[in-house]
DNA sequence: GCCCCGCGTTCCAAATCAGAACTACTAGCA
DNA sequence: TGCTAGTAGTTCTGATTTGGAACGCGGGGC
């Protein structure tokens, strides 16, 4: 099955996950509702690639998760906020959030 | 970054991602919060491959979040339980689950 | 013996991703 | 005017992952 044919599965689970379901669109996420709010500051909190981070912007932006709001005309910059429909998603990341504190400890990336 | 990398992250969000954070992952779980067990059904549930099944249930099991039992020695079958620390993610399924139903409406596959 | 089921594994082509480079617009500075 | 820098993407190429189907394997059942 093809990830795209899952926004008309049957599962709300699985709608949902098609539109949020991936690596990086969670971790967006997790910091939008951190504040974060610039493209350049998503793609260095996130460390996807600039290329993921526009895709997901762009797709969380069409779902109508985040809005994506000028805060300077002159140079014309965005940011990209959440919107009521994009916050009610925040229990989900706090269940990632406790989960992981709680069963996935800190480990040094080196393992030392 | 490196999918991989992540969890090595500081952030317990990241860290938990790493683990369950992929597109057929989170699907497998709502399969067996469902009561699925047997990798047939999982792989005919969640509509991926038995390929991605495979890894996935492997690295879950790995994790400690599933758990590998025989539910029969002669033939040698196994299905796939949730452990206590796999029920802890179940409140992020629902959420997900919620929101689904809220925000995204079934459609006929064919958009008729 | 022969075919079927459950559970993976392997193979190949296609899609996706990582990483860096490139463009576009504006501002600051000389 | 030309040069450099900051923000926000887009494009390119090679590597990884995925999709889909076929194959392997250990038991049954006929």
């Amino acid at each position: 099955m093809k990830w795209s044919d899952l926004d008309t599965n049957w599962c709300p689970v699985a709608r949902t996950l098609s539109l949020v379901g991936d690596r990086w669109t969670l971790l967006i996420l997790r910091d939008c509702f951190l504040g974060l709010a610039k493209f350049e500051e998503l793609a260095k909190s996130t460390g996807a690639t600039r290329h993921i981070v526009a895709s997901r912007l762009k797709r969380l932006v069409e779902a109508g998760v985040l809005e994506k709001q000028a805060y300077s005309e002159r140079p014309k910059r965005f940011e990209y906020v959440l919107t009521v429909k994009g916050r009610e998603l925040e229990p989900a990341l706090h269940t990632f959030r406790d989960w992981g504190k709680a069963h996935i400890p800190v480990r040094r990336a080196a393992k030392a």
